[in-house]
RNA sequence: GGUCCCGUAGCUCAGCGGAUAGAGCGACCGCCUCCUAAGCGGUAGGUCGUGGGUUCAAUUCCCGCCGGGACCA
């Protein structure tokens, strides 16, 4: 039995059952006409609202009159409908609306979890994070893992199959370029790469790593090619060496990709990222590249391009630039090995989409790919989908690894923890675990910011930016659900509880089933139906997840949620003793269904909600 | 030179066919004897780059131009 056991007309209703019988009514007033609800702007204007402005076309009437006709024509219980201009809006009496938003967060009628959806049996891939071996992770890298990891988690919510793969960069020239740097400066007098290098600038404390040093390596190669062109010669033959398997080239190979596998895990536990397999990187593929080349020369694609190199025209669909599938030296390039990926994909998992997440300088790369693989098998049409985010710069240009002149993605989340650490040290000093909630605060500041600014713009990285604490950011929202707790815990009994999850598996947190209580008088106020308004939004922002490929809705949503919260807190007290019981009690459960869709809302995104701060 | 992306408040950005264009930061003015002021309320600030077109309706779609960026050669 869900929803409590209140005098409440539409107690078994949740938000859907009053979608569908609203567009019912409209179906049968407007035989013939298409009807399409929206959710209206604000929630003073209503819950769900009809554009009449089609159907008034249709039928040849004025829209503002048609929506006043309806209004005067349709019922449908617990709701008033009010023409608003050429809308016919169906707003809830607050009763109502309180039954159906509360009794489908707390008591989960459908037996899922609010917003979720159930399974749509169709497999979705997602590619993301997948960083260069022997670089260190920096802020640029963030935005592939946390968009690709909100995608991920989005999409298992709403009911996909997700595959949740890393194309590591473990293969490709710029191996040549670690080989060669690496018997030329560091294989007799530091092969552990255990010590700092005399020739270069010592290791900021933090850095002293093996890793690191690879990537000193890797920059001094890259400064020094440009002064002598033959030692770009020199690299290319370490990669030859490579693809051709020679024993040492294969063994240095593996000790380097050993090495930055263990700091990406490091950073990917840090994050809470996960991937289900690690062991498809770009290598994974090398032997597949044969047989790629062979099926495109089967097809009758491969050309013959400048000085041997193999290429496929692709003017025939529009793209000027043919894709470049085999260099002149004989050499891959990493379109083949996106072609032998994808292949390989599609015999494994069958799948329904591949999500690339991958920057906007790569569009061209993928328009290309996945051209070419439509060539191939006409399977992939409309399968394939580049998700590009802008690139991070900063304000004197673009970053570059080879330059050294860039952001390393742990500086960010150590200076957000510490600018964290001393706000608490300064407001709330007796703050239990301390470093704990710096953590937490410090990541939830950089990865929602990140999220705030999904688009297809470039971030300019500057430090008060990224790691802003006021205003709309994640600490906002985790200050909220803050509150909430702080409130739930004051309350007594098993407040608190209700709010709380078990440990998480999969994107769901697990909340236990909770009853509504059976008077909601007390959430009569607007603030109190704003925030139900807010809350009843959730839903729809995790579908924009999907249906753009961002996680920007649903961090707005989240930010207008704890924005909305605010409100109310300021306005209706909860624990005040001068509350009746029943006034009391209604505003706690309104409390709990919003800690909980904050909760849930943040980890989708990857972000943990503190219970203080 | 070609292709693609972006021009919205001083700054950073939402909105992307329809209801008076929204936030945050910064500025200014208020609010802690009361559930965490990392908060809340208010004021100021916009010819949605520009010129055409499509539409009952354009910040939103199409074309030209100007400005910024990316990729390719």
């Amino acid at each position: 039995m869900a929803g409590g056991a209140g005098a409440a007309p539409m107690r078994n209703h949740g938000m859907d059952a009053l979608r569908l019988t609203f567009e019912r009514q409209l179906k049968e007033a407007l035989p013939g006409v298409e009807i399409t609800l929206e959710r209206p702007k604000s929630g003073e204007l209503g819950d769900l609202a009809f554009p009449c402005f089609r159907a008034a076309k249709q039928l040849g009437k004025n829209p503002v009159q048609l929506s006043q006709e309806l209004a005067a024509a349709i019922r449908v219980e617990g709701a008033t409908l009010v023409a608003a201009g050429p809308y016919l809006n169906l707003k809830l009496a607050p009763e109502t609306r309180a039954q159906a938003v509360l009794g489908a967060i707390l008591a989960a009628p459908s037996g899922r979890p609010y917003g979720a959806r159930p399974a749509q049996g169709k497999k979705v891939i997602v590619e993301y994070s997948s960083p260069n071996i022997a670089k260190l992770f920096t802020i640029g890298h963030l935005r592939s893992t946390m968009i690709g990891h909100a995608l991920a988690q989005t999409h298992r919510f709403l009911g996909y199959d997700v595959v949740r793969l890393n194309h590591l960069g473990d293969w490709g020239t710029q191996f040549g370029t670690l080989l060669a740097a690496y018997t030329r400066w560091a294989e007799a007098e530091n092969p552990e790469l255990q010590r700092d290098f005399d020739w270069a600038e010592p290791a900021p404390e933090k850095r002293r790593t093996p890793l690191f040093r690879l990537f000193q390596l890797y920059v001094r190669f890259h400064a020094e090619e440009e002064q002598d062109p033959a030692m770009r010669d020199e690299a290319r033959a370490w990669f030859k060496r490579l693809e051709d398997n020679d024993p040492k080239a294969r063994a240095l190979w593996k000790r380097f990709r050993d090495l930055s596998l263990a700091e990406f895990q490091r950073i990917y536990d840090r994050l809470g990222v996960g991937f289900d397999t690690l062991e498809q990187g770009e290598a994974f593929y090398e032997d597949r590249l044969a047989a790629t080349l062979k099926r495109l020369e089967d097809a009758g694609l491969l050309v013959e391009g400048d000085k041997g190199a193999r290429i496929v025209n692709l003017e025939d669909v529009g793209i000027a630039t043919p894709c470049l599938v085999q260099k002149a030296d004989g050499t891959s390039i990493y379109a083949t090995r996106d072609l032998a990926a994808a292949l390989y994909r599609q015999e494994a998992y069958a799948f329904d989409r591949c999500l690339y997440v991958v920057g906007t300088d790569q569009v061209l790369h993928f328009q290309q790919i996945f051209a070419v693989l439509d060539k191939l098998d006409p399977w992939f049409k409309g399968r394939m989908v580049h998700t590009p985010f802008g690139m991070v710069k900063l304000p004197e240009g673009k970053m570059s690894t080879r330059k050294g002149n860039v952001i390393f993605l742990e500086d960010v989340l150590d200076e957000a923890r510490e600018r964290v650490a001393a706000i608490i040290e300064e407001k709330n000093p007796e703050l239990k675990d301390r470093a704990g909630v710096a953590e937490m605060l410090g990541m939830g500041a950089v990865v929602f910011f990140d999220a705030m600014n999904d688009r297809v713009k470039p971030i300019t990285f500057t430090w008060d930016r990224v790691i802003a604490l006021d205003g709309d950011t994640g600490p906002y929202v985790q200050y909220a659900h803050a509150r909430i707790m702080s409130v739930l815990r004051k309350a007594g009994g098993d407040w608190a509880a209700k709010a709380q999850a078990g440990r998480a598996d999969g994107p769901f947190l697990p909340f236990a089933g909770s009853k509504v209580p059976a008077d909601l008088a007390g959430l009569e106020a607007p603030e109190a139906q704003g925030l139900l308004f807010e809350l009843a939004g959730f839903p729809g922002s995790v579908g924009a997840v999907v249906d753009g490929c961002m996680a920007t809705p649903l961090a707005r949503q989240l930010v207008g949620l704890a924005r909305s919260f605010s409100g109310f807190y300021t306005n209706c007290p909860i624990l005040a003793p001068e509350n009746p019981p029943e006034v009391r009690e209604a505003r706690l459960a309104l409390c709990v269904a919003t800690a909980r869709v904050l909760r849930q809302g943040l980890f989708l995104m990857g972000i943990q909600a503190p219970e203080e701060m």
